[in-house]
RNA sequence: GGAGGGAUGACAGAGCGGCCGAAUGUACCGGUCUUGAAAACCGGCGUGGGCUUGCCCACCGUGGGUUCAAAUCCCACUCCCUCCGCCA
């Protein structure tokens, strides 16, 4: 959520800002006009409100005095007040619901940063990297028996079977097998002791209250998006930003407590609506996958840090997996509604000839602090909205993907990078079972 | 799923219709004293919102209701604790 103090301060800027995203400021205006409308009706229910109080003071001071004729007389007066206060204060949180809502489908500033853009074809891409490119190594070239795209590889060495998949919960719902199972482990294994140093280990809930989804902005905006449990009204996580979002919701932090900076191990559950039929083969977009993501709570001179912090991370399992990944600055048009800057990170993967994207790298200045209300006490004993960053490392289907079509050898096995032996106990080596 | 008990400020814990935004203790911050610390003493100490910056309003788990007036009474819900049942 925006800060309104900024929106009657510096209504200007809130639109040329929001303007970069396609927000018109004619929906800015009509906000403005809710709030100016708000507080006339407020002050005027306050008002009402005030006086009842105090004629209630007055009778009960006439009672103690035995005085009941004064007592039946300034209640009588404040009976018929106590109804304009109720009709006032309807009227005040009726005008000011419309206000909120409004106010939560407002997505957030872009920072100056973040290039100009209507989608996703106007990211910039920063950067790539790949196996040797520090020694001057050229971009890859990929062999023949790397094309071959993961859904086969898959099928051959049975490691991952769509088709039970499809069977047990309809499409876009891979199921692993055998070594394909263990190597979703493996990854998430070793992201996890990667992180540990620094980052404190959390299994929260896959599920969340409507309140929390909130939070973080994927609600109200994005219901669509979502899998919603009705009759227990809850929520599939999309990602473990919504429950670590919310872990100190409504709290006040200390600022020497700060950066908090959290990992967890999730399933991810997306029903990717309006996305029927495209790119949907394999794994390049599925309902439910498993992720480690990377967290922090951080004060806005943290954040910067904190959110490069979490790209080296990121890009640090990239680098250790040996996959070829480049670095886009996501343009004002691509942000997430929650976003106010996000680099995303996509890895090449050979056999289906394409960039996927694995992380997303975000900062949302204070935009779900005040959507959750976490604070911290700076040193002077006020109190501000904390800053909230993450990113994936990594979204692992994708990842998985990537790896095994690397890594395809010539004899259709799959020799996967070392770093990963110590999850498979022993070479991490996918061969073909014979059946 | 059934029965009972509970939810008040950072924590503990009073209040159970009328200057109660809330006693008291602890913690915390400032001061006095002290070579320094401790102790003692004095003072301060919740969060948001509105506007004429001094005042007003809201918040005692959440949402409704009763009343001139609700932390206090009534109803519903949520969470926590104890016991029983079921169970990976």
């Amino acid at each position: 959520m925006i800060d309104l103090a900024q929106l009657r301060r510096e209504p200007d800027v809130l639109k040329a800002a929001l303007g970069r995203r396609g927000i018109s400021s004619r929906e800015v205006d009509e906000i403005v006009a809710l709030d100016v409308e708000h507080r006339r009706l407020l002050q005027e229910s306050e008002r009402l409100r005030a006086e009842v109080k105090e004629l209630s003071r007055r009778v009960g001071a006439a009672r103690r005095e035995k005085d009941l004729v004064t007592a039946e007389e300034l209640a009588s007066t404040s009976r018929g007040l106590g109804d304009d206060e109720r009709q006032a204060s309807e009227a005040t949180e009726l005008v000011g619901s419309r206000l909120r809502d409004l106010l939560l489908l407002l997505p957030n500033l872009p920072d100056p940063r973040v290039p100009d853009g209507a989608d996703e074809n106007d990211n910039v891409e920063v950067r790539r990297w790949w196996v040797g490119m520090d020694e001057g190594a050229p971009f890859p070239t990929f062999a023949d028996h790397q094309r071959v795209a993961h859904w086969d590889i898959g099928r051959d060495l049975g490691i991952l079977d769509m088709e039970s998949g499809a069977k047990l919960a309809g499409s876009m719902f891979p199921l692993y097998r055998g070594a394909g199972s263990r190597l979703i482990r493996a990854l998430a294994f070793f992201a996890l002791d990667q992180h540990a140093d620094a980052y404190e280990e959390i299994r929260p809930p896959s599920v969340a209250l409507t309140d929390t989804m909130m939070s973080t902005g994927h609600l109200p905006k994005s219901a669509d998006d979502m899998y919603a449990i009705e009759r227990d009204d809850l929520w599939l996580i999309p990602t473990a930003e919504v429950p670590l979002t919310s872990l100190h919701r409504g709290e006040i932090l200390n600022e020497s407590a700060l950066p908090v900076r959290l990992t967890a191990f999730t399933p991810c559950f997306r029903r990717e609506a309006g996305a029927a039929g495209k790119d949907t083969r394999g794994l390049l977009r599925v309902h439910e996958f498993d992720k480690v993501e990377l967290f922090a709570y951080c004060t806005p001179a943290q954040a910067d840090e904190a959110q490069a912090d979490i790209l080296r991370r990121a890009e640090g399992i990239l680098q250790a997996l040996g996959l070829t990944y480049r670095v886009l600055d996501l343009c004002a048009g691509d942000l997430g509604t929650a976003s106010a800057y996000t680099i995303d990170l996509e890895v090449f993967s050979p056999g289906v000839d394409r960039w996927l994207e694995v992380s997303s790298v975000s900062w949302f200045r204070d935009f779900q602090a005040r959507r959750a209300n976490v604070r911290y006490r700076t040193s002077d004993g006020s109190t501000a909205f904390v800053h909230t960053v993450n990113g994936s490392a990594l979204a692992w289907a994708r990842i998985w993907a990537a790896l095994v079509e690397t890594y395809r050898q010539e004899d259709g096995s799959v020799r996967l990078p070392a770093v990963l032996a110590p999850y498979f106990g022993g070479d991490p080596v996918l061969r073909a079972t014979p059946s």
